[in-house]
DNA sequence: CCGGAGACTTAGAATTACTAAGTCTGCAGC
DNA sequence: GCTGCAGACTTAGTAATTCTAAGTCTCCGG
């Protein structure tokens, strides 16, 4: 029963390359660089000894083999995402219900969340509150606030401001900390945050401080 | 069409562990320490926000959601394996024919490759020679040998020797050389060739070397 | 003959995974 | 009741992987 399996981030780069047909457009989907996508969609190619490309000048093809290994990676990743809902419904599918405080609330754009589309598909709505309690009541599935805590229990990521700005802090509960929807979140703060990206980092710090 | 997955390392982790009701079990199957398979399986918990397991102090028990989880995730692997093998059957499902040169082969154990089962499920044969021609025209998958070279277009892994002791070649066509087979046989060899096995380390080089 | 788009390559940085060593708990044998 | 053992856990440090950034190459269109 050992199975020998090609690595889940190399097969994600292929399936989304392979259904762009597109190296930079599969980056912008997985949130990573295009030199990103064509490591890994060469490391899988590798480790197969086949092709699944045909790399034109402007763009790909997909051959033989990748076209046949395009439509059962999909289904892998549906069956894998159904059987995953199926057990942690709320963490893979529910959209966010945002705690922020107003505060905070003033510095987003004013149509926040739905100025971008990723946003939108993460975030179902937001209430205007900085009560920690509402997430043990589950009323809202994360809190966005300035300073506060310590917040027993609960995972807190530290978002820096720039210069003399004071930092935020997003507030969960710990097994939603690492999920998409506040990947999402936390990475459309911090580029609130800074129109010089490169130079502020969110400090993650383990549950209950 | 984007998915939100956790990451494959971890479902490797939870179902060899869910199979065995064991991290100690489920490490030697995969080849790391029970600490590494406790680790990525707390990891995936927390990303689903679900416990998998219940821990008892001799062993596991799986809670109603890993019940669940696991059916479900051997399928896909299957299914994964499945659809691996139909585009790169080679790689993924035969064993090796392996070529050994007389004078490594007086080196290692009386019944090799038969001594473990880890390398019996990879090795189909070996053959004596030290014949790089034989790679190129398939009789054997890869080949053992004392120094040699240069392997114009295919790979090649140097086994350090302990002292004084001369280097082996692991030599293949490139696309196998980080195939699960090619894998079992180093960890294998390097194993034999030090009793101090944290002082030797493989060095892998690109094809053409 | 340029300029742009997209893929490729590489070094180095950031992240992730693994090991090693030590802790804790309960069972089995004395 | 001790004592030894087995297996899970924790943590710090290391190893390996993955990603970025910056630069290259090739082809297409103007």
């Amino acid at each position: 029963m050992t199975y020998r399996l090609p690595s889940l981030n190399t097969l994600r780069a292929f399936e989304a390359a392979a259904r762009h047909l597109s190296f930079k457009t599969a980056a912008s989907e997985l949130g990573v660089t295009a030199g990103a996508v064509s490591q890994q969609v060469k490391k899988l190619e590798n480790s197969l000894g086949v092709a699944l490309f045909r790399r034109l000048p402007h763009g790909l093809l997909l051959t033989r083999e990748g076209e046949t290994y395009l439509p059962s990676i999909t289904k892998v990743f549906e069956d894998l995402t159904d059987a995953t809902e199926a057990i942690a419904p709320r963490i893979n599918s529910k959209k966010f219900r945002v705690g922020i405080c107003s505060q905070v609330k003033a510095m987003l754009p004013e149509n926040w969340p739905n100025h971008s589309e990723n946003l939108r598909n993460h975030v179902r709505d937001w209430v205007e509150t900085r009560d920690v309690e509402k997430l043990r009541t589950d009323e809202i599935d994360c809190l966005i606030r300035p300073g506060g805590g310590p917040y027993a229990e609960l995972a807190l990521v530290i978002i820096p401001g720039t210069g003399s700005a004071e930092a935020w802090h997003f507030v969960c509960k710990p097994g939603l900390a690492d999920c998409s929807q506040s990947k999402a979140i936390l990475q459309d703060l911090m580029r609130i945050r800074s129109e010089d990206p490169g130079s502020v980092h969110a400090v993650r710090l383990s549950p209950g401080n």
